[in-house]
DNA sequence: TCGTTGCGAAACTCAGACGTATCGAAATTA
DNA sequence: TAATTTCGATACGTCTGAGTTTCGCAACGA
């Protein structure tokens, strides 16, 4: 009996490196933030740029795609924590996440392949939501039923329609906005026009 | 002196086929609705689906992003004729014609293609832009900026920020709606709550 | 020390697509 | 009819990248 024997009895030999595992998946992301499409990305640019053999990816992922989903299941998405002290200030709080994101080449490009490659690559695109998006969706819907709840918001709101407005507002910003960074003070213009509404 | 000589003399020979020109294109924009990125996109893929010898299409483009470029500005964008009777129907006619274009393949696959791909293909991204995009921007906006004339909009208003919020929500839905067709009545509920706005 | 396994590098085979060239047939003008 | 140009088909050489194999060395357990 060997002193770690924690479970995973570990087999002879070299054990394999974890430093180049993480160079790969840092690679791969790298590359998706050069505005590489999935289909474009290939092993060979990967481990050149890791600095890697191709043997040593091939040894953990049996194709790319393997690899891109567990690239992509690398972001971590962590939520900004919220006061609940407003409707208004949380809402302000997840789209001023969405904002600092949006600058990072590396989210901007991962939501690039999220928004084209989804019918190509479903299991990533499956992946993908269930790490990145579910999580902030829920909170939203979280703060708006606390506002409806509290009667910050009108009880009659449709919560679905009101989380597309404020997402989608940032969305679109995002995609067809003003070149460059998103605005400071979007977030906060965002929310107050959702609120507000548009008629008189 | 012949009987066709309006303006250019043909020249000897057999003149080109505008039937394999129009396979070609539609043979395009068929790929790229199934779902093919412009980098997928291979040129005895759309030869063999048209019909045609790859000889046919290089003799008029030079390469592939050229074609992708025309066949994409063959994609006409009709507006939808607005009554100008009240703002609110007026939104829901200009959404209502993106809900249905939303449902063709071929409409929603170069959506994906203009908001993916936009980086790596800044020509063919630049001319969709003008052709699709531009067109519906001004008519909402003109729209918007008539209602806040009228007093039917808040004289506030910031009008992007109303034109983000609305075309947003139906971006939203496009992409992270529930699976399937939009429902019929979303424009309408889009337009609704965006002027109502949420709080009571 | 020895056996085992991982390492990076390089060579390899295989497939797909590019872009060009060539063919005989078809369409047109002169 | 003759000259010219396009047609679809096909073959070609080239390149890129996938995925495999081999090599000599490194890192580990026994």
């Amino acid at each position: 009996m060997t002193i770690q024997d924690s479970g995973t009895a570990r087999p002879a030999g070299r054990p394999r490196s974890e430093k180049a595992e993480k160079a790969i998946i840092e690679a791969t992301l790298d590359l998706i933030g050069e505005g590489m499409g999935v289909s474009e990305l290939s092993i060979e640019a990967i481990a050149s740029k890791a600095g890697v053999g191709k043997t040593t990816i091939y040894r953990r992922w049996s194709n790319k795609e393997d690899l891109v989903v567990d690239a992509l299941s690398t972001l971590k998405a962590p939520l900004p924590p919220l006061t609940g002290t407003s409707v208004r200030d949380d809402l302000i709080s997840l789209l001023e996440a969405m904002r600092q994101e949006s600058g990072e080449v590396r989210s901007r490009c991962v939501m690039n392949i999220a928004m084209s490659e989804a019918d190509r690559y479903p299991r990533l695109m499956e992946r993908f939501v269930k790490r990145a998006i579910e999580p902030r969706r829920l909170a939203m819907r979280d703060v708006i039923e606390r506002g409806i709840g509290s009667g910050e918001l009108r009880p009659d709101l449709d919560v679905d329609m009101g989380m597309a407005l404020i997402s989608g507002a940032m969305l679109w910003h995002t995609k067809w906005g003003p070149a460059g960074d998103l605005a400071a003070d979007l977030p906060e213009r965002v929310v107050d026009a959702a609120l507000a509404g548009m008629a008189p």
